[in-house]
DNA sequence: GAACCGGCGTGTATCGATATAGTGAGGACG
DNA sequence: CGTCCTCACTATATCGATACACGCCGGTTC
């Protein structure tokens, strides 16, 4: 392996002024620079991050914690997060979590160990009060899975409200019994005054407002988060004394499923049933048919946590903020009453 | 921050014995480990990664590049990798290359820069012949987006045998005016008798093989990769003076859009056209009509990049290996016809 | 012409973990 | 009883880049 030593020999200049030369930190004349970057490429030389960063104590490379990438959402926001940190100047690795504890805690134990120089995470196996600890020890962004209490920096999804919107909609496109995919049971939401929990739970809040307000018949089916989980979802919808006519997913990922599990038994959307999802994924728009669904500011969310997470970099006792972003209601196909009109 | 000397002050003990009360390298009696491990315990003590890669030259991580994880096969391949190599012991980080040149070497320099111990790269943008010279300096596995001349170890797709499948397979439908989306014009491949270059020009290769056999009409759209382009060609197809009635897509992505760009202007598949795809990527089951595609065997993929990996990394001079995976075509709703059956 | 300064470089200590050589205590053995 | 060995541990050098303190030199300024 060739070292910076060697350059500075091969130059016949001390190895401070070919790290000076390299980095630009303390000028170097011209004449000596272009000595440096001949030897430099004559020799191959490559700087050695282990080394550098064991002395500088930082590595200009931020992690990236999401829970699988096996995903629509999650592949789609690892990508945008990876694009919106290469503009502002920062290297990026992604890791999977496997949505557990484990894999969390060894998201931060990573970062700890200097490997990273901030996080952004995904979490949802740690509790808030993990997060908490945690977040003292190392910069830090969690991207809105839970309600925290301004205690860490956090983007959050419009849960409660994307969830009310998408809810209202099936209402007003003539729904009266309608589902929820994804929830926990609502009976647990009851008496429960300020939503807060997983963002699932949130959604189903929203979901569950909405209904009370408007007086409909409502169920709601809880399972897994996979297109898989979808489909199986729809038999057990289809099971029902009554058959829903509108159903709201919590994800688009489970819409999918949805749809197509309504498919194998023959139920058409929209013209049987209709549905609508939340995230907005790209796939939404590519699917027949095509699907409604609530649309964070996809744009926003990765803004936000990379102007947090430099924040925090520069600063690690900054005041922690909790940003929300904005949403919007994408209407497709798939809530596309007969007879009725599709924007978009 | 805590350090291996601030353990080893506290308990009374070299650093070296922490050192080795931690890792097992050599034998520490029994009482000294339970002191040293309780004051670890208590001081909170983490190994420092950048330390110990750079006294030991490893770092125990692999590195995934892939092109773009905003996709459907390289975000699946890549959850897929993780997995393995994580059974493997080996953690992982993934980097997307965004299938440039630039991205590519990227992805060689953090691994030749000790950050990593080896890599997988589904490499696009560079030369064989680069691939070669970086591949002397760093453990790499190359995955099948090219075909190379045993010079690195590789991990082929069978690109050619699996189009031919798929062509054969519309033809088989009945079909007599194909098409193939996402290839270089035909007229380029002309005279190539091995067929050799990038993925998809070896799935030309293959369709073309067929197309000839069979004495069939065929033309080719050549276009992006996303699903916004396989919409944009489904446009140019229907523009054509004669309609094709089945689409070969060279990846399932742009098979999506295809469908979708069809149905946009009331072209019904399987009804009025058969689309059939490659990569089988998880969404190919949800889709409606679900589609029809080329299935690699992707266990094999990863546990071959597993293993070839570790025999390189564990032997850099060993023989570079060139493995190719199998395929299975499985036929879904896309590809049925009027009045067919469909298995699956 | 003495004192001072800024631009350019050099020499060396340092980051934290670990490989290697070395130390000393205790036991086995002839 | 002396030699040799093992075991458990320590001391020190090392990995490669860089922070820091300093030295040198030509040019200003009074």
């Amino acid at each position: 392996m060739v070292t910076m030593r060697d350059v500075a020999t091969e130059a016949g200049v001390s190895p401070m002024t070919v790290s000076n030369a390299l980095t630009g930190r303390r000028p170097v004349s011209a004449r000596t620079r272009q000595l440096v970057m001949e030897t430099v490429e004559r020799l191959g030389y490559q700087v050695n991050v282990a080394a550098r960063s064991l002395r500088q104590g930082r590595t200009g490379v931020v992690g990236i914690a999401v829970p699988t990438l096996d995903s629509h959402y999650y592949s789609q926001l690892s990508h945008r997060l990876v694009r919106a940190f290469s503009q502002a100047g920062l290297a990026t690795v992604v890791e999977e979590t496997h949505a557990s504890r484990e894999g969390e805690l060894a998201a931060f134990r990573d970062s700890r160990l200097n490997a990273y120089d901030g996080l952004v995470i995904a979490a949802l196996g740690l509790t808030e009060r993990e997060i908490n600890a945690l977040s003292r020890e190392v910069p830090v962004v969690v991207l809105g899975e839970q309600e925290l209490h301004q205690t860490v920096d956090h983007v959050s999804m419009p849960n409660v409200e994307g969830a009310q919107a998408a809810t209202r909609l099936l209402v007003e496109r003539g729904c009266h019994r309608l589902a929820i995919v994804g929830s926990p049971p609502l009976d647990d939401l009851e008496g429960i005054a300020i939503p807060e929990g997983p963002a699932f739970t949130l959604r189903a809040h929203g979901f569950r407002h909405v209904v009370r307000d408007s007086g409909v018949d409502a169920t709601a089916v809880h399972c897994g988060v996979t297109q898989a989980a979808g489909a199986h979802c729809a038999r057990l919808l289809l099971q029902q004394p009554e058959t829903p006519d509108g159903v709201f997913c919590v994800t688009d990922t489970l819409a999918f499923g949805v749809v197509r599990g309504l498919a194998d038994h023959g139920v058409r959307v929209p013209d049987d049933v209709l549905v609508v999802g939340f995230d907005d994924v790209e796939d939404a728009r590519y699917h027949i048919p095509s699907l409604s669904s609530i649309a964070p500011d996809h744009e926003a969310i990765v803004d936000q946590a990379v102007q947090l997470l430099a924040r925090r970099i520069a600063d690690p006792t900054a005041e922690p903020r909790d940003v929300t972003v904005g949403f919007e209601l994408v209407e497709r196909e798939s809530t596309v009453c007969p007879g009725g009109q599709v924007q978009g």
